[in-house]
DNA sequence: TTTCGAAACAAACGATTGTTTGGTATTGAC
DNA sequence: GTCAATACCAAACAATCGTTTGTTTCGAAA
């Protein structure tokens, strides 16, 4: 119903914790794993990424991802001031998170293809691994309903492969723009036809580029 | 909240005019235009898909659809027993006129990759013509929460694609399944970031299997 | 030991959701 | 003129939505 990019911004209450000192309050030792779900906001973050990513922003409601945090539905607005805010903070994470996984892969690999291959797995990677934040950054099909700041940090991460494809040798009457929404389209549509047990997303990315590779 | 796939089906009341005979009852006049708005029916199917193009499943209400069919709410109910009837009507609507206008664009063409790109041109300006049907092929991302029958009958649409593709005469190491699920990706993304000003479906089209070419 | 603030609970708010029920015009067929 | 069917209105249903309010818990700083 509500298209959430509507200018709303009413008075925003309690405003909540939007000032993060460092780690003060109540440590919280790293759960399982290695990593770091330190801090309960992340924790939140990232049961809404898993929840926005599998169902949509509509299909989530507040409760289902206080439900996995094993919150009450209210508490979840002493992190975020509304599902929008807290939408954008999910976005932001996995904006921020998918860039250092492709920067990560480009790293000391200089051929222009072999650059664009490894960004390009590590993004899809991201993509269709489930429990990932990543799903988040498709969530969304028609963008004139979208945050503006979620819409500038889109942009910012595309703009990783905007620099990739001008290193490629390309021959003239090739579209690089359209080269690089054409090769992002292909990637972010596999979430709809990926199956676990079949090809890996690596073998279908370098099939995709295969196709789209010139010498 | 409700995923949709779920097989509900509780006993489904009135049952509704599952029969449609031919032409009987108020023959209402075809609007203003040249087309067939005949039927009430219709007239919602056109209504909802361009809803369900625009805002989606979920962010669609059966409101929204009444509103702009100008009937109450539970009127809706009389022409289809749920919202997920009406979605599955919709979608197979949609499948049928883009066979048409992809039937019809390959018509009269042999060559296998001029058939091709016409048959990609159709596509992808029913995709972003407004007011079209063919929004909702591509309104959900995640397939495993969809009612079965719309699987199917994506499947039978994108089939003609399929046998367009085995006729191209491509190099051999490249793989026609992904080249049709990139190609398809390509296209059902444009929608994301097309703008009516910039340039014509048919152009970008061109560009995008300008890329994927191989003579 | 007291104080304080972050984090949560408990309970509800009004609005909106898909849907149901029962009544009411209008129509073509008999 | 009667009849049945179609298409709709009017009004409500329980469930769920995002959100608000007031209170409680509890660790850390003072």
């Amino acid at each position: 119903m509500k298209p959430m990019g509507s200018k709303s911004r009413t008075t925003r209450t309690v405003a909540s914790s939007r000032t993060r000192p460092g780690k003060t309050s109540r440590p919280r030792a790293a759960s399982k794993k290695s990593e770091i779900p330190d801090d309960r906001r992340q924790v939140v973050i990232n049961e809404a990424a898993r929840l926005f990513g599998t169902k949509g922003y509509e299909g989530t409601s507040m409760r289902d991802i206080a439900a996995a945090v094993k919150i009450l539905p209210g508490s979840l607005y002493h992190h975020f001031p509304s599902k929008e805010d807290l939408f954008v903070a999910v976005y932001a994470f996995a904006v921020s998170q998918s860039l250092d996984a492709v920067r990560a892969a480009i790293a000391n690999r200089t051929d222009p293809w072999t650059r664009l291959e490894a960004a390009c797995i590590a993004h899809t990677q991201g993509l269709l691994d489930n429990n990932s934040y990543a799903a988040v950054l498709i969530s969304h099909l028609s963008v004139s309903h979208l945050p503006n700041q979620v819409v500038s940090l889109r942009d910012s991460y595309e703009s990783v492969f905007k620099e990739l494809i001008a290193e490629l040798p390309l021959p003239q009457g090739i579209d690089r723009r359209i080269f690089r929404l054409g090769l992002l389209g292909s990637m972010s549509w596999t979430i709809t036809w990926y199956r676990p047990g079949g090809e890996t997303p690596a073998t279908i990315v370098r099939k995709l580029l295969n196709i789209m590779r010139r010498e």
